[in-house]
This record gives structure tokens, sequence and C-alpha cells, in this order.
DNA sequence: ATTAGCACTCATTAAAGGAGAGTGCTAACA
DNA sequence: TGTTAGCACTCTCCTTTAATGAGTGCTAAT
């Protein structure tokens, strides 16, 4: 069967309507609502036919009918409008981020918040990372007679800490050339490059303290495991408000989710390198979430750092708003975060 | 009216069966379950007097009755026994606490999450702070022409990382007179200390770089500004186990409220110096948490670092099983923080 | 002082009966 | 051939009614 101008037309006011009320839709809303210039018993033809090929259901025989999820996707895909940003929109905005901004983490979080509150959803976005982040420098500064300070900088300028545990016979002249030793070998270097051979080398060059070096090493390597940069949350608690969540195991489980770090960056990550990702209803992988829709998108810097950024919400979600929503978002985050990083 | 042994008794009955079963507590049930030797009648004359002096309440007619939060007071004052941790528990917390710890948020997050899964209740922690922490070192390191980072290191090990904007002019050398002249002065003093006198003396001193003088003190001024710290919550989610919470309304109130890193330090840090604290229903004086009850207590490290330490459940809590397990997490974080820090 | 007995109350549950929304189908119409 | 009016049918939702049962307070007997 053909998809003909009208059936879209039938298919967009039925998923616009059910976007807005949350209740089925009925032929004679359609036709009163939105002027196709038929009667109802057209419109429910139509309707049979757009329930063939799959793109909209029944609750039950005398309900209206609601988007399935290929109902959506076809709206996403072909469908749908831009949603336009109001200019007070733009403004507001702007005057947070224009806030005193002092650290990634301040970005992200105003970016989030912002984000969960113009669009009434939750909002997830993972702060900027490198693909690999390579070490600049580290400092040594010592603590007390057995703890020293190991403060690990890297190329852009992510700061680490680290307290070690040092010999107390450990000067801090030693200290010095351990520092000058460690930055003359890493700058550049990522954190996953430090292996056996180099501390081998170290080794092989100071002859004492192999304890405090690997110490060094180890803290190093394992302080850049995380993949991914930070993440902030925001709005998780707006599914109390969807109609279709009115069930406490269902945003149980949603809350649940959202609780783990890992799963917020598996849900990002999961991106297209370019441009908004759309993943409706089951489209999700992830069991708990094939009722809820995500927008997301990455945003670059430099080239060379990238984070993501995103919203979810029901599967019955204002996609135009949140497509847009999250656009302009991820290119207000690069500009922040450039301006912010040099 | 008087409070003799067997009105006691049937407070106790009351109490004890309904934290168990959340199921309002008929004559018939205790008399049945409890062997106090009486018929149901005379439970019932009891009652009524349990009632009349504010300490039990009916919810409807027809139903038993529930403790009032006078009626959980009156037990955990005077009728709750200890409950004592099995050795199996006990060694599950040791275990825990025998993971690899790196820092501060390591315990905090592993005493709450231990807390929350070993009461099936909300458990909130703060992390150890000084009254009034004093610092202790800055250090200064270049990280391009025109940005270096500033760490400050208190007293107890704490460590604070800042970049800040200098002029391109200012020397490595430069910034080791900067920073030898910062820290001649701040040692042992805490942040709020930091006047404008001192910093005129160093203006002074140094005749040159106001700015990055002006903007290492405003830096640690207000770096160190929030009050208490670092706070660590987990097990939010068990609210949708209790019954009495089925309403989607008063989770998302409790919910939202523990969204709020405020909130919390409020709750927390509203104990006794000394030992727990208990607060029953309508005693929390913050509104949407009113059916709920708090046990907290405050743990020190040598008499000047102190955190604080809690349990959130409903009103209908078990109370001397929250009892037990906050008195025992409190020494228990005591003791692995003391280690973690010296 | 205690207890058996009993009438009474009230929440909860199940069943029954509309009301209403929306459909599919048929037949008439342009 | 596409469109539409008309109508019977289905099914949810809401309200009403009735029945059940748990638990009480009171009275009178022990």
């Amino acid at each position: 069967m053909a998809m003909d101008e009208r059936k879209k037309k039938v298919l967009l006011a039925i998923v616009k309507d059910f976007i807005d009320t949350a209740e089925p839709v009925g032929s004679r809303t359609i036709s009163k609502k939105y002027n196709l210039g038929v009667s109802p018993a057209t419109i429910r033809n139509e309707m049979a036919d757009l329930e063939a090929m799959g793109y909209i259901e029944q609750p039950h025989t005398s309900a209206g009918r609601i988007p399935s999820d290929a109902g959506y996707r076809y709206y996403v895909d072909s469908l749908m409008e831009k949603y336009p940003l109001s200019e007070a929109e733009k403004n507001y905005i702007r005057k947070r981020f224009s806030q005193k901004i002092r650290e990634i983490r301040d970005v992200i979080d105003i970016g989030a918040e912002l984000l969960s509150e113009m669009s009434s959803y939750t909002s997830l976005i993972m702060g900027p990372y490198y693909q690999e982040d390579r070490l600049k420098q580290v400092v040594l500064v010592p603590l007390s007679a057995e703890k020293i300070l190991l403060v690990a900088i890297s190329q852009s300028n992510n700061i680490s800490n680290y307290v070690l545990d040092v010999p107390p016979s450990l000067t801090e002249n030693d200290l010095d050339i351990i520092s000058r030793v460690w930055n003359n070998r890493i700058k550049g270097l990522a954190p996953s490059e430090i292996g056996n051979d180099m501390l081998n080398e170290i080794y092989e060059e100071l002859h004492v303290y192999r304890k405090v070096i690997s110490n060094i090493a180890l803290a190093l390597f394992e302080g850049h495991e995380q993949p991914g940069g930070p993440v902030s949350l925001s709005g998780s608690l707006n599914i109390f408000n969807q109609p279709e969540f009115k069930d406490l195991g269902k945003i149980r489980d949603i809350l649940e989710l959202l609780e783990s770090p890992m799963v917020i960056k598996d849900l990002l990550a999961d991106t297209q390198p370019q441009g908004l990702t759309i993943k409706i209803g089951g489209e999700n992988k992830l069991e708990g979430i094939n009722q809820c829709s995500i927008v997301t998108a990455t945003y670059n810097l430099d080239g060379q750092m990238k984070g993501h950024i995103g919203i979810l919400g029901p599967t019955r979600m204002n996609y135009a708003k949140a497509a847009t929503l999250v656009e302009i978002m991820a290119q207000q985050l690069a500009l922040s975060l450039k301006k912010l990083l040099e």
C-alpha cells in the first residue's frame, strides 16, 4: 500500500494530537481539529490503511488510534517540521550561560538543567573528553612524612589528584628528581601508553624508589581509565508528569537505570558522530526504557575533544522541540567550553 | 492516666506489629500473637486508654490502631530493645570496607551504599569536614601562557584545584615568588580569615601582579565557602517499597527534596553532637518529610573533624535496626577515615 | 478487673448497569 | 470510484448497589 498525501496528513494529525493530549485520537477529532476537508468516515478508511501498514494501533476496539513505534519513526523521518525557538527562549539560554562558569562541571550542569527545564523531559549530558586524553605534566607535592600529592595535568587541562604513600626517607629533592624524570617521559603520552618498558627505563635511570615510581604509574593509569567525560543528569523526576507513567513500577525502573552513570554513558555514547540521533521506543535495546525515546547529539571541540548530550522522554515526546533544543544546546556547549578551555 | 506495665506491653505490641506489617493492629491480633494472657476485650480497654493518651490512633472506626508520632516517640525513648547485629552482618560490613579505598569519596560512598542496603531505607552521609578547615599550602603550576593551576592543600589534606587566568608576562620565577609569599602567610589560616589586610600586606611585599594575587585570594575564599563535607546519598528509590508511599505525589516530593545537597546537609547537620538523634514524623520541620523519620549520628575524628550520617525512612521504620546500623556505621566510618587520612 | 456477646461502623471488593466514545460496515450518493 | 451518512456493535470508564468482613465500643455476666 502506498503512502499518499492524505495518509501522511492523517498520520501527522494523529502523531501531533497524541503528543499533545496523550489520548487516543479518533476520526471525528481529526476531521474537526485538523481541517483535511473530508468526513470522519473517510478518515476512518485511511486509518484502517495506516493500521494495516503498521503506523498506528488501537489500544482497544472502541478507542481512537495511537502511533506505533514505526509511526513515530515515519513521522520523525519524513513528516516532522522544524520547531523554531522563540527569541525569548534563545535569550534565556544565553543568559543562563553568562552566569559565572568556573569549570567544565559548571557548563554541563547548567546545560543539563536548562535542557530538562525547557523540554520538561530528562536531560543527559556527558562532558567533553579527549578520544585519548594525553598527559602534559605531573607535579609532586609533599604532604606529610609519608604522603605526597600527585597532580596530573592533561593536555586538555584536566586536573587529577592522587595521594600516594611514600617512604619517610624520601626528600623533597628526591621528589624533584622523580617528577623531572617522569615529565621528560610522559609529555604527550596517553595514560594507557605507560607500559612496563617505560617503567623499566625509569628504574634504570633512577635506581631507587621503585615503589614510588610504580605507584605513580599506577595512579596515572587507573585514574584515567574511566572512559568518557563527567556526566550530568537533570530532570529525571519529570517522568512523574507523564500520564503514561502513572505506574510506580515503571517509574522506579527508569529511575533505577538513571542512577547508574555507566548506563547514562552507554545511552549517550551510542550516537552517530554527526547530527542528531533519535531512538524511538523499542529501538532502544535497553530493557526498561523501551517505552521511552532518546534524542542525542555529539558536540565536537577542535575535532579532538567531544561530548554527548541527549533528552530522554516518553515515546510520545515532542520530537521537534527536543531535536531543536538538543541541537542548540550542543552548539552552545561547544561554544562555552571552547571559551572556558582557552 | 498512668502508663502501667500492661499498657506498655500493648503499645509495644502495636508498634512492633505495625512496623512489621504496615497494617493497623487489632485487639485480636495482639491477644493471639503477643501472649499477654488477657482477652481481646481487655486489650480493647487498654487501647482506648492509649488512644486517649495520644499514643495510638484509628485510621477509621472499623480499623485497628496505629502508633501516633507520640507513640513512636514513647517507644523509642522507653520501650525499644537493642537490635543486635549478627556476626554475618558485621563481617559483611568489614568486608566491604576492606575494598580498595583511595579517597574520602570512596569511604562515604561505600558507607552510604551499605547503610541503605542493610536497612532498606535511604541513607545519607556527609563526609568529614573541619569545623574550620585550615590551609596548609598552595602550589602554583603553569598550564599555558595565560593560565595557571592553583592547588590548595588543607590541613586535612583536602585538595582543591582552580584554574586561574594570568597575564602572559608572568614567568615561572614569578610564580615561585608568589607562592612562597602566600605560603608564608596562610599556613594554619582558615580561608575565611584571608582578609583585605593580608592582601594589602602581600601587595606591599610584591608590588606587582595585584590581579593574580587577588584572584588567588578569591579562589581560596570561594572554594572553601561551602560548609560541610561532601555528601553521599544511597537507596533513595527504596521508598518505592514502602506501602505507605504508594502515592506518586508523595514519592515525588521526597525524591525532589533529596535531589538537593543543601537539604541533605540541613537534615544531617541538625543533630546532637553526641550519640543518636531520632526525629519522628512531624518532629521534622521540613514540609514533605513529616511522614518520615530520620536516625542520625555524628562521627568525630581527632575531635577536630566531624561528619554526619543518617537513615531516612517512613515513620513506620525499624528504629531499633536503624539505630544500631547508624551507630556501627558511624564507628566504622571514623575508623576507615582515620586510617585513610594518616 | 476481666471477659463473652452483640450491635454497629466503615473500608474494601465484586457485580451490575448505564453512558459515551469510537469503530467497521453497508448502502446511498456525486 | 471515491466519499459520506447512518447504524449496530464493542469496549472502557464511571457510578451505583450489595455483600463481606474486620474491628470496635458497650453492656452485662463472671
